[in-house]
DNA sequence: GGGCGATGTATCGCCGCGATACATCGCGGC
DNA sequence: GCCGCGATGTATCGCGGCGATACATCGCCC
């Protein structure tokens, strides 16, 4: 979701549309892009929903050339209280959307600003997810193997490979997070959280 | 593009939506999954296109229930001339269109039906798309790595990691289709990999 | 004999994308 | 001395795909 991201970018320092594209793709790098097509809409949406809030901090520039036929001078985002409270409700949201093919890279982007105990359960989330995906490749592949063309099957397989190598990425990047909070580690099977005031919705929202 | 999947699956024999979409999962494997909310509209789209034709073939389960509200029976398409006519055309593409994520793994599912050439083209096509993104992410990496926190960074080098792994794999198929067709093909062994800049741009269909 | 999961068709609203348009600014070339 | 061009900047439009949802039938097992 293209509102997170804005949300934990504008977090750390106010920006314009077009800046905001460009961290945009300096932090997702290859795995979204994120348009303007979408960017500008999604502000608007923002601002009306009352979470961002358009900062005039060029009045000179407005006064500079105050005649021209809709003169559009550059509009600076910032967060709102309520943005900010949104961001840490959907930082905090580990349920089945964050840990999709289009979301899990965004959420996990801002994992600096994330709980550690809802880190962990994102990524297992997401491993969990991809291990049910490779289970169903891996099935229908064995049924249909022989009457599938061999550039069928090379792409098959390759996908395999792919969401395998992210299943040992996962698996590393959880190992890691577990090391980290060596503190009497939890057991962490049940929802334990319940990190800041808003309630969080932690565990599963009954699938 | 979801025409050129059905066309190609509808090219094999025909088949009713529901049908064609387990193919679809079965084809395109963990690449896409079009959804029926992709599916049925895309059928009547055709359809209207003139691309494929509804085949009434279960009279008698009509006549078994015909006072039923709005009774809806198995619908087959199959192929029209036009139909087949199009998906030569859209298996000759070579252009940026079939380079990018979303349109590749569909048009590689299809290689079979192919023209060598194209294969080879498309796949190199691709491959420089590929480095393109590649460089860039490289470039951008350079530049912000110290100001990255760990995630950050570690979700870009996964990243890079994926689309490295993918340009080797496109090199080695590159590689097998050239060896494929072995009789005195042009030498265009130039250009694969350090390649600068894309500068493939063969043939472009003028967009 | 009744429920449940697979089969089957269809729609709706949301979201993101690529293309496109328009405007300003700074820099280097000639 | 000025011109063009690429970077910066905001914005819109139509399209295509997605997830959720609704509704209906069929086959099978308990």
């Amino acid at each position: 979701m293209l509102e997170l991201a804005v949300l934990g970018l504008l977090h750390e320092s106010p920006l314009h549309g077009y800046e905001l594209r460009q961290r945009l793709k300096a932090t997702l790098g290859t795995f979204r892009a994120f348009s303007y097509g979408s960017l500008y809409p999604t502000l608007r949406r923002m601002r009306d929903a009352g979470w961002i809030a358009e900062d005039e901090g060029d009045a000179d520039v407005v006064a500079d050339a105050p005649a021209l036929t809709g003169r559009r001078g550059k509009v600076v985002y910032k967060l709102t209280a309520d943005g900010k409270e949104k961001l840490t409700e959907l930082l905090a949201e580990a349920g089945p959307s964050s840990w999709e093919d289009e979301t899990f890279g965004v959420h996990f982007a801002f994992f600096a600003q994330t709980d550690p105990a809802v880190r962990v359960r994102i990524l297992e989330g997401r491993r969990s997810r991809l291990e049910e995906r490779r289970e169903g490749v891996r099935a229908s592949l064995a049924r249909t193997r022989a009457r599938l063309d061999s550039y069928t099957l090379q792409l098959q397989e390759h996908g395999l490979e792919s969401v395998e190598r992210e299943v040992r990425w996962l698996t590393e990047l959880i190992e890691s997070e577990r090391s980290k909070s060596s503190t009497a580690s939890t057991a962490s099977s049940t929802s334990s959280t319940s990190s800041t005031a808003s309630t969080v919705r932690t565990a599963r929202p009954t699938p």
